[in-house]
RNA sequence: GCGAGUGUAGCUCAAUUGGAUAGAGCACCGGUCUACGAAACCGGCGGUUGGAGGUUCGAAUCCUCCCACUCGCGCCA
C-alpha cells in the first residue's frame, strides 16, 4: 500500500510490521533485520486491532526511554494511511486500530488470493511417518491418533505447496509375522478365506505361548523352588522354545523367498491392509496403498546399514552384538543381536537413509507415541554421526519426532475393553458414526429443520462426517503431547469447542448463501461498521499466518483454536448483524460478502483437518 | 537408580512461544426464537498457574531446587 513490495500481501500484521520496522531503523540508525517490531494482534479490543511490543526490549538495549522510542517511531512511520489511531501505551506498547478502508481492501485481496495462502514450489519434498500398522494385527485405538495427526500435518504442508510422502511403514517382516504365519499353518487356517480377527487371534497366541519365560526359570533355580515349579517352567520353556524354533524356519524360508512362503505373506497383507485403507477413507485420511512401504522394503538394506556403521568406526562389538555408542549418554543403541539378527532400530536408519538420500526429504516427521522419545533420539543422533542427514546439494535435513500421548479410558489408564482388550479403530469408528448419526436423526425430526425431508441415505452420510468431526476433531484441538481421556459423551456433545459446532457454522452459512440465490455478491464491497463486522475481519485474515505457524510448531491443536475463533466470531456477527434482512441493499451484499468468505475459509480449515463440511446438517 | 514428559477454574482444555487485568467450553445461575438454522447468541459465578527461590520494565512460559503422576532405560517392535 504504501511501500513497495507489500501490496499483496493480506496479512495487516505484515504490513505494519514493515512500516515499523523501516521507522525503528531509521530513529536507532540501525539495520532493519535488527529492529523486530514484534507486532501481535491484540487480545484487548481496548488495546486497538494491533499492538507492537519490541520497543522496550529495543530501547533497554540502548539505554533509551521505550515510551520516548515509541512515540518518535510512530511520528517517524506515519501510519495514517492504513491506521485511524496509532499510540503509546502502558510502558511502551504501540497501539494501532485500522481503518474500517483498510479492512475492507485487505479482505478482498485476502478473497481474491487463496484465502491469502502462498504455495510457492519448493526445492525438496518433506516425509511423514504415520499410521504405522502391523499387518498381523487389528488397527486399535493407537493407530488413531498416528494416522490423523500425521494424515492432518501432510494436509497442511501440502496446502503451502510442499510435495509430503506420507510413509506407512508396517510391521510387515521378521519373527513376530513369521511366528504369526507358522502358527496359522499349525491351526490348518485356510488362507485364502482368512479374516482379520483369525490373524488377530494366531498373533496373540503366538506371542503368548512363544514367550520364553527364561527369567522365570532362572530365578526358580536360584531360588531353589520346588522341582514340580522347576519342571512346570521347564515344561512351558520347551513347548515356547519348540514353537519359537518353527517361528524361525518360517522365516528363513520367507527371507530366502521361498514361493509357498511369501504367496502366504501375501494374503495375510491383503487381508489387513483391505482394512486399514478402509478405515482410513472412513477416518477421511488420505492414505492408500502409495503410502506403503514395510520393513520387508528395507530387507536387503540392513546389513550394509550395520557395515558401514562399523567400517566408518561408529559401531562396535559388544557380547557378540554390535552397538552405536553416543559420547553425551551411557546408553548404546543395538543395531545387531549376538544372533546376526537385526532390530527396528537398523529399520529405522535404513528408512531414513531411504527417506533422505532416495526421496530427497528436507524434513522427516516421525507421528509415533511419545514413548519412544529415546528410540528416535539414539536413531536421529545416528545419522547424524554418520552423515546421512545431509543431502546432495548440502542441505541438512530435519529429522523430527512428535510424540503424541496416549488415549486413556475412564479410569485414567491406556483405553481398553472390559475384558481387557485393545479397543479396535473399527468399533471405535461404528461408536461414532452411530452416536452423530443418532444426533442428526434427531433434529431432523424438526419440522423448521433444513434437514427435515432427508432420507435414510443422508442422515447415514451426514452423521458419519459428524461423528468422524467429532473424534478427530477431539483428538487434534489439544496439544499433541498431552494424554486425552477418550469420552465419546462429551465429543457428541456438539456444544463449544468441537468439531460438528464448526460444521454448523458452515452449514448455516449454506443456508444463508443459497437464500441469497447466485450473483447476489456480483459487484459487492465490504463495508465495515458494526464491531462485530470489524472483530470477523480481524480474525479472518489471521489466517495465513495460523496455517504458516502450525506447520512450523508442528500443532494442530492451534489450526482447530483459531476455526473455533472464527466460527464463533461468526456466529456473534449473525446475531448482531443481519444479512439478509439488512437495512440496506450495501450493507446487505456486504455481510454477504463476508459469509461467503467465512465459509470459504472454514471449507478450507476443516479440509486441511480432513474433516468434512457438509452443507446441511 | 538414571533419563524424559506432564501438572493452569469443580471437570475438559487454551494462552499468539517473554507482553498489558491468565482465557474458552462443560457444569451451575440469569436473559434472548410466531426462527436469515437455538448444534446458536448475550451476561453472571468460578484462579496463590503443584510448591519455594531466582533472572527483568514484565514470567503459566526462561534458570535452580523440591513435590505428585505417567512413560522409557541392549539382543521385543
Amino acid at each position: 500500500m504504501t511501500s513497495q513490495g507489500i501490496q499483496e500481501t493480506s496479512e495487516p500484521a505484515l504490513i505494519i510490521d514493515q512500516l515499523l520496522r523501516t521507522a525503528f531503523a531509521s530513529v536507532l540508525d540501525a539495520p532493519a533485520a535488527e529492529c523486530d517490531p514484534v507486532v501481535r494482534s491484540s487480545q484487548n479490543p481496548e488495546h486497538g486491532d494491533y499492538q507492537a511490543n519490541g520497543a522496550m526490549a529495543m530501547a533497554k538495549k540502548r539505554g533509551m526511554n521505550p515510551r520516548e522510542l515509541a512515540e518518535q517511531v510512530i511520528r517517524c512511520a506515519d501510519l495514517s494511511e492504513i491506521a485511524e489511531k496509532a499510540e503509546v501505551a502502558g510502558p511502551g506498547f504501540i497501539n494501532i486500530t485500522l481503518h474500517g478502508r483498510t479492512l475492507a481492501h485487505l479482505l478482498d485481496t485476502f478473497g481474491s488470493s487463496d484465502l491469502g495462502i502462498d504455495a510457492p514450489a519448493h526445492d525438496h519434498p518433506i516425509a511423514i511417518d504415520l499410521c504405522g500398522v502391523n499387518i498381523a494385527k487389528q488397527m486399535h485405538v493407537g493407530h488413531l491418533r498416528a494416522t490423523i495427526i500425521g494424515d492432518t500435518l501432510a494436509r497442511i504442508f501440502e496446502r503451502l505447496g510442499w510435495k509430503v510422502h506420507r510413509e506407512n511403514h508396517l510391521g510387515d517382516w521378521g519373527l513376530p509375522i513369521a511366528m504369526t504365519l507358522s502358527r496359522l499353518k499349525t491351526d490348518g487356517i485356510e488362507l485364502d478365506s482368512i479374516t482379520l480377527e483369525d490373524l488377530n487371534a494366531a498373533y496373540r497366541d503366538a506371542q503368548l505361548s512363544g514367550r520364553d519365560d527364561r527369567a522365570g526359570l532362572e530365578a526358580a533355580r536360584r531360588f531353589e523352588c520346588g522341582p514340580h515349579r522347576i519342571a512346570e517352567l521347564q515344561v512351558q520353556h520347551d513347548s515356547a522354545q519348540e514353537e519359537i524354533d518353527r517361528a524361525k524356519q518360517t522365516l528363513i524360508a520367507l527371507q530366502a523367498s521361498d514361493a509357498g512362503v511369501v504367496s502366504d505373506w501375501k494374503k495375510i497383507i491383503d487381508c489387513t491392509m483391505r482394512e486399514v485403507y478402509d478405515a482410513c477413507t472412513t477416518l477421511n485420511t488420505k492414505i492408500g496403498p502409495e503410502a506403503s512401504r514395510g520393513e520387508s522394503f528395507y530387507r536387503d538394506k540392513l546389513s550394509g546399514v550395520v557395515d558401514e556403521f562399523v567400517q566408518k568406526g561408529l559401531a562396535r562389538e559388544d557380547d557378540g552384538a554390535i552397538v552405536v555408542d553416543f559420547e553425551d549418554r551411557e546408553r548404546p543403541m543395538l543395531i545387531r543381536k549376538s544372533d546376526g539378527g537385526y532390530l527396528y532400530a537398523t529399520t529405522d536408519l535404513a528408512a531414513l537413509f531411504y527417506r533422505i538420500q532416495e526421496l530427497g526429504s528436507e524434513r522427516v516427521i516421525y507421528v509415533v507415541d511419545a514413548r519412544q522419545r529415546d528410540h528416535f533420539k539414539d536413531v536421529f543422533d545416528s545419522i547424524r554421526l554418520i552423515g546421512w542427514d545431509v543431502l546432495p546439494d548440502g542441505t541438512r535435513s530435519k529429522m523430527i519426532h512428535l510424540p503424541f500421548g496416549a488415549v486413556l479410558g475412564p479410569d485414567k489408564k491406556p483405553l481398553k475393553t472390559r475384558s481387557g482388550e485393545n479397543f479396535t479403530l473399527e468399533q471405535l469408528l461404528q461408536e461414532a458414526i452411530d452416536r452423530g448419526t443418532g444426533e442428526v436423526r434427531t433434529r431432523a425430526e424438526d419440522p423448521n429443520s433444513p434437514t427435515h425431508q432427508f432420507d435414510e441415505e443422508q442422515v447415514r452420510r451426514i452423521g458419519q462426517a459428524v461423528g468422524i468431526a467429532a473424534i478427530k476433531y477431539a483428538d487434534l484441538s489439544s496439544d499433541v503431547v498431552r494424554d486425552y481421556v477418550f469420552d465419546l459423551d462429551r465429543m457428541v456433545a456438539f456444544e463449544g469447542n468441537t468439531g460438528p459446532y464448526i460444521q454448523y457454522a458452515h452449514a448455516r452459512i449454506c443456508s444463508i448463501l443459497e437464500k441469497a440465490g447466485a450473483g447476489a455478491l456480483e459487484g459487492a464491497t465490504f463495508e465495515i461498521a458494526e464491531p462485530q463486522e470489524r472483530q470477523l475481519a480481524l480474525r479472518i485474515l489471521e489466517y495465513p499466518r495460523i496455517v504458516q505457524e502450525v506447520a512450523e510448531s508442528l500443532e494442530p491443536h492451534r489450526l482447530c483454536t483459531y476455526l473455533y475463533a472464527v466460527a464463533n466470531d461468526f456466529s456473534s456477527f449473525y446475531q448482531a448483524c443481519p444479512v439478509l434482512k439488512a437495512a440496506d441493499e450495501a450493507t446487505r451484499s456486504s455481510r454477504l460478502k463476508f459469509c461467503d468468505l467465512v465459509r470459504r475459509l472454514l471449507s478450507d480449515g476443516l479440509d486441511l483437518l480432513g474433516i468434512e463440511a457438509p452443507e446441511r446438517m
